[in-house]
DNA sequence: TGTACATCAGTGAACGCGCGTTCACTGATGTAC
DNA sequence: TGTACATCAGTGAACGCGCGTTCACTGATGTAC
């Protein structure tokens, strides 16, 4: 007998399944990458540890939720943004707010936890899909490069693309996330640079096409 | 009464010490960040746990001079390098070829562990002396910018440092630091890119000032 | 409307493991007279 | 050269804590007849 979806058991289960996500979320901003430790998070919510079984199959299975939906938390604050300039600042501004998730997304995952759930693929190609949207061009001189760009755009169905395109939004990224990840470990700060300044340079740079 | 240096007990000391830290890194190498265990270290070298703590003060303690050890190894590779494209080379070759000491360096610390000596920023600072070394010009077009830099420079005992110069070297830092964490992290191996490529392009437009 | 039943959230004990660190101690070894 | 002593590497037990996960189970609650 299949479960009547949007029974009542149903709609309890959705709403402690979110609340396990929002504990676990807290812990990972409060205490690093490695907190997030199941049994807490039963601590946390007045409930014995094996009860969270009931709503996660493990650990892992958790982490694979809360990476999946920062990417679509992190695709819809950069939908916002109508151009290059924009998007970055979303870009950045949801990192600074919440590095616990940005590190989930791009730093070294947990021991012991493999990545290999296609979701998260797709999750980071829509993502992908949105920086597209305002990327210049910028042309990579190089057969082969261009031949892999253009195997990528396919593969994850972004269609006909150029690949001057997908090397411009490729760049900007990667110099988006040196910008910003060196930000969020402080390292800007403990030089008595202002990353606002610095990040406006860099995008100004990108956005003239160099 | 002083302990005697370079007695047979000093240098048993001080190879020991090199011992505890070999294995340290291999540890960090094998199984994450957070692998790093007094414990597991002395079982490795075949001693109680205990033992360690007449090599070192803790965990911590271990922690800082792996760090400390790492930025001189960084900076020593760098210095191989006598020009832009040859230090950005070295540079992320150093990263690949021990991706667990790169993010030791610029990745979250790990938890309860406080990164406040001195001889951190001393050593972080040789290797951007370094990289300055190779920098061209890059204006801010930021009176504000220009004279943080410029108390940066003077701040680490760099010198008259021209501002523009100091921002050449922080920009390609940032960049450089973008693109091979992403490497190290299998971002563009997931991609189907070669990394190589995306380097040679992305070095190619700094050492063009862009 | 009432009753029997299946479902399922949650418990508490347990497993086996690991962690950093302290403490009192043993025994070997270098050193000073 | 021989002996007494100070030094110090290393031990083993212990502390208090945490981890993910399994298991058999209780008891409440929604559901089907």
């Amino acid at each position: 007998v299949a479960p009547q979806a949007g029974g009542i058991r149903d709609r309890f289960r959705a709403q402690m399944r979110q609340e396990v996500k929002d504990l676990a979320l807290r812990q990972l901003a409060t205490g690093g990458p490695q907190a997030l430790s199941v049994n807490a998070i039963a601590k946390d919510l007045g409930v014995s540890g094996p009860a969270l079984y009931r709503y996660f199959d493990g650990r892992d299975a958790l982490l694979t939720e809360l990476i999946l939906d920062a990417y679509a938390d992190l695709t819809a604050a950069m939908t916002a943004g109508t151009d290059l300039r924009s998007l970055a600042a979303a870009y950045r501004a949801w990192a600074l707010a919440q590095p616990h998730r940005y590190r989930l997304l791009f730093a070294a995952p947990l021991p012991g936890y493999d990545a290999h759930d296609p979701r998260l693929v797709a999750a980071s190609t829509e993502a992908m899909r949105v920086l597209l949207t305002v990327a210049g061009a910028r042309d990579s001189g190089d057969r082969d490069l261009d031949e892999q760009l253009e195997a990528w755009a396919r593969s994850r169905g972004l269609g006909d693309l150029a690949p001057s395109r997908a090397l411009d939004a490729i760049t900007g990224w990667s110099r988006l996330h040196g910008l910003v990840s060196l930000e969020i470990e402080g390292n800007w700060a403990s030089m008595g640079l202002d990353p606002d300044l610095l990040f406006t340079r860099e995008v100004d740079a990108l956005s003239s096409g160099r």
